[in-house]
DNA sequence: GCATTCGATGACATCGATAACCTGACTGAC
DNA sequence: GTCAGTCAGGTTATCGATGTCATCGAATGC
């Protein structure tokens, strides 16, 4: 039931070499005899024979592996982005290591470490509130993923949040709103807080009052967006319009203002989701291809695997606004 | 910039004593004298040592990771069976690597060889389609999870498939419906196979005809779910009713419904989905949830590794229907 | 014909931590 | 006072593959 694990010993046994031969045939060392390669091969087919991967990254001094760390993995943009540097990765014969910090500023540097402990050969990273400085002391080529990292000064594959809240901003307000609420995540995601900052910029520039009542900045999900939601819709001046800055927290959105009947108000996410489309109105929203952002990341990862020094600069990924008609309601009633 | 790593030995030359202590320390070990186990602790601080946990791994024979592998990551349903089980590994401080198999038979093997390679200490996999009987010869704990593998009779985590597929079938039918249609996934797929079984036996028990317009069995994704709910609909004679075995194909049939406005089609769902709730009408949907059979097949595999011995028996979630209007909606055309 | 080189191969040390086993000091029972 | 027993701690071998360096025979060069 239990066959013993075979081990290198056994193949060159079995092809009547020397382990080290065995070995650099598996390693596809040039400096073999014909003859003796095919031996080795033979032995190793008929057993069976498979790399202890432990043993030779130990030797080696890193794993075949690289490690990722999201906040959420269940959140669907961060599975697709997964999903993808998995798919890179497989290319190259390596695994992935998934681990998230459940939105956690101090586990962020406990996982990072217990990574670091398996001697990954690369990170991605998608920060959330910590100070990455304590990577400056480590050789692992790491890569940000979504977000800058806060105290290291390394590349980061980000889009440009300021600049596209602000173009959504305006974009609602071409439709004659002056009543546009913001609904973001928590602030000390530097996500959340840039697009906040493009927000407060578009109004200042349309010259629009900026109301507290009409910013809600700590909706981690879909459930706490939705009750947000439901406050302001309930408001003596509600908005004529809302922007959600996340996919997750556009769900929340959607839901209450189905539920409440309430699509006439104007909607924009920040990120495409599932149903956008199919909803009615069709959900106007800021394309953010998660497998985008994660195809570059592993890019630059692989680059630096393959030795290429390690550039500061950040990659900014386009996006384009997607017009699907929530975002183009017009504001009915006049702005206050 | 990049400090040498500091070893075991480092330590125990900073706590004056041997390596083999300093390791009883770390480890946890009673029989240390207090004060030495303080030095070695001060030391460990103020190197900031890390176990190296390849070394470690080697040494033990396995590694302290799970190996998880499912058909998509990206898929909300295995995202979310995912982050489940990376939380609940967390607890137990081992990390996870996940793997897809990319609905490809042929890596199905291979992408469990990788992991095996690396000794992880159990596997949770989501098995496609291939024949298992390889991991008899493997002490390596398994779970399967959401399906039943061929070729190895030992425990899996899974659903009533055939018997809620017939519970769908026959909630639609007790609405007034004939022509009811069935979309799935690829029939290879264990799953799919046996709902569509619970279906054909409604079907039978119905004493209604199947008809093979009225079934799409290989829709492996949204986009090919809508061209297939297109083609129905286009029928000279098509559904009134619409039984989705997948939450993915089901946001394809939603987009077709609603672009064709078609929405007056019933509708059920075997799985359910973000927006289902708020879509007009809402959809009916199977619960379904991933978290559930991720949480059990997780114990499952704790209990394994911990020593309980394997039990071939399947462990089957108990789920239900979750009626939110579409599924309810009247057959109004006359059953031909 | 002899030294040189090169290609193929093997012996041995090594990666870092831990298991198995050993030592020496001290305790207490008789 | 002797001996078993306990406790803290050390010594050495080991996990499995691979890097380093040595070896050996044959081919080449002069």
């Amino acid at each position: 039931m239990n066959t013993s694990p075979i081990r290198l010993r056994d193949v060159a046994l079995a092809a009547g070499t020397s382990t080290k031969t065995a070995s650099r045939v598996i390693n596809g060392d040039a400096r073999v005899a014909a003859d003796t390669r095919k031996r080795v091969h033979e032995a190793v087919d008929s057993l069976g024979y498979q790399v202890d991967l432990m043993a030779r990254s130990l030797r080696k001094g890193v794993d075949d592996t690289v490690g990722i760390v999201v906040p959420t993995i269940g959140d669907p943009f961060f599975a697709k982005a997964i999903e993808e540097i998995e798919q890179m990765a497989l290319l190259r014969g390596i695994n992935i290591l998934v681990a998230s910090n459940s939105r956690e500023p101090h586990l962020e540097r406990k996982v990072v470490d217990g990574l670091l402990a398996r001697r990954v050969s690369g990170l991605i990273i998608t920060p959330f509130s910590s100070d990455y400085s304590f990577l400056e002391r480590v050789s692992t080529p790491v890569v940000f993923l979504d977000r800058r990292p806060e105290g290291i000064d390394v590349g980061a594959v980000i889009v440009d949040d300021e600049g596209s809240a602000h173009r959504i901003v305006m974009h609602l307000a071409s439709f004659g709103h002056r009543r546009i609420a913001l609904l973001t995540d928590g602030l000390t995601i530097k996500t959340s807080q840039l697009r906040r900052e493009g927000y407060l910029r578009a109004m200042r520039e349309l010259e629009l009052p900026v109301e507290a009542e009409l910013q809600a900045t700590g909706c981690v999900d879909a459930a706490q967006a939705e009750t947000c939601t439901n406050h302001m819709i309930d408001l003596a001046n509600p908005p004529t319009a809302i922007f959600s800055a996340r996919s997750e927290t556009s769900l929340g959105v959607v839901r209450a203002l189905h539920l409440r009947q309430r699509t006439d108000i104007a909607f924009v996410s920040f990120g495409d989701f599932a149903t956008a489309d199919v909803l009615s109105p069709a959900v106007t929203v800021m394309d953010h291809d998660p497998r985008v952002l994660a195809r570059k990341a592993m890019e630059m990862l692989s680059e630096r695997l393959d030795g290429t020094p390690a550039s500061a600069d950040d990659f900014v990924i386009p996006v384009e606004l997607i017009a699907r008609g929530s975002g183009e309601l017009p504001a009915l009633r006049a702005a206050s």
